[in-house]
DNA sequence: ACAATTCGGGAGCGATCGCTCCCGAATTGG
DNA sequence: CCAATTCGGGAGCGATCGCTCCCGAATTGT
C-alpha cells in the first residue's frame, strides 16, 4: 500500500553482477554500482541493505543463471561423453568472451580474491563448485553405464581432474590466453579418461 | 653522501609481498603496508614511488623467490618424470600452506583479480606463467629422451594440460580444498601422460 | 668543522570510501 | 479524500583512501 519501485530489481542485480564479475569486490564502489544500475544511493541501500549483501545477491544471481546454464548444458546432452565434455569445456572458455572477453568465472574470481576470509561468500563459492562437480560426476557415470568409459575408471577421481582443469581454464580465459592452447588442454583432459572400451561381442 | 636507510629494503618488499599475496591489490591499503613494513608514509613513497610500483616490486620479488624455487625444484630432480611431476605438484599445493594456508599463488591471485586491465601487471604474470610452462616442457622432454614417456606424446600438448591443472590446483588451495582431493587430481594428471613405454629388447 | 643530502616521523591534503538522513512526490488501502 | 507508506533524489556524514609536504635529526664527503 505504497508507491512501487520504478526500477526492475532483477535488472539491477544483473547489472551489479556484471560489474562485480569484471572488477571484483573491492575494486567496485557503491557509486560505480549506483551509476551502472541507475540507482541513487538511498534506493540502493533501501533495496539491498549494503554493498556486501548486494554482492551476495550478485553471487546468487550468477549461480542461478550462468552456473545453472553450465550445469544444464552438461546434463542435457545425450551425445557420447567425451564429445559432451569437450564441447562443454570449450563453451566454458568461450561463453564469457562473448562481448566481454577476459571476465573468467565470477565464482573463481571471487574465490581467489576473497579466499576463505568471508564465510558467507565461501559457502556460496563452495556450493557452486560442488554443483559443477556433481554435474561432472553424473555425466561420467552415465558414460560409464553406456560403456563409453572403462569400468575400471574411478569416477570420483576423474571428477577431481576435470574439475581442477576447469578452474585452470577459467583462470586462463581471464588471463587472456589463446583459445587454441586451452583447446589443447581440454582435448588432453578428455583423453585422460582412458580409451573407449572395446565393444563386447 | 647522506644518511643511509634504517630499514632493510628487501625485508620491506618481502613483507609487502606477503600482504599483497594474502589480501590482493585493492584490499591492501598503503597504511596497512606502512604498519606491516614499519615504514612511515614518507619513507614508503620516497623508496617505492607509489602503491602500484610497490606492487610490481612485490610481484617481481615473488617471481624471484617463490616462482624461482618452484622452477628449481622441477629442474633439479633427476628421478623418473612422473615421480618428479607428482612430488612437484604436491609441493605446489602444500608449500603456501606452511604457516599460512589458503594463500594460493600470488601470480594466479593477481591474474584473476586484475585480469588484463593492468598492462604492467599482465606482462609479469604472463612471464611467470611462461617460466612454469618452459620448466614443464624441459622436464617432459627429458623424460621422453630417457624413454619414460611415449615418443608419440606431444610435449607441447602435455604442457598445456599440466599447466592448466597447476592453475586449477592453486585456485583450489586458495579456496581451502582438501589436500586429498588435490592429490587425486594430481595423480590423474600425471597418468594422463600415458603409459610408460615398454623397454626395448 | 662544515655544507650537502637523505633520513624517520607526523600532520594533513583533496578525493573517495561505504553509508545515512531528509525531503517532496507518488501511489497505496480505507 | 485522506492518512499511510515507500518511492527517487540529493546533501552530506565520518572514515579511509593514496599521497604530499615539512620538519629536525642523522650521516655523509670535504
Amino acid at each position: 500500500m505504497a508507491r512501487p519501485r520504478q526500477f526492475d530489481e532483477k535488472n539491477a542485480v544483473t547489472s551489479a553482477t556484471e560489474l562485480f564479475w569484471r572488477r571484483g569486490y573491492h575494486a567496485t564502489s557503491v557509486r560505480d554500482l549506483g551509476d551502472e544500475l541507475k540507482l541513487t544511493p538511498s534506493s540502493l541501500y533501501r533495496t539491498f541493505t549494503d554493498k556486501h549483501t548486494l554482492f551476495l545477491r550478485a553471487l546468487d544471481h550468477y549461480r542461478a543463471t550462468e552456473s545453472a546454464e553450465a550445469r544444464q548444458r552438461l546434463d542435457a546432452a545425450d551425445h557420447p561423453v567425451r564429445e559432451v565434455l569437450r564441447e562443454w569445456m570449450l563453451w566454458l572458455v568461450t561463453c564469457p568472451a562473448d562481448g566481454a572477453p577476459g571476465r573468467g568465472c565470477f565464482v573463481v574470481n571471487t574465490a581467489t580474491e576473497l579466499g576463505t576470509t568471508d564465510e558467507e561468500v565461501r559457502q556460496r563459492t563452495e556450493a557452486a563448485f560442488e554443483v559443477t562437480r556433481q554435474a561432472l560426476r553424473s555425466v561420467l557415470a552415465e558414460g560409464r553405464d553406456r560403456g563409453e568409459l572403462s569400468a575400471g575408471l574411478d569416477i570420483d577421481d576423474a571428477v577431481e581432474l576435470l574439475f581442477t582443469t576447469v578452474l585452470g581454464l577459467r583462470v586462463r580465459e581471464r588471463a587472456g590466453h589463446d583459445i587454441e592452447r586451452l583447446t589443447t588442454a581440454i582435448d588432453l583432459a578428455v583423453r585422460a579418461l582412458g580409451p573407449t572400451p572395446a565393444e563386447p561381442a
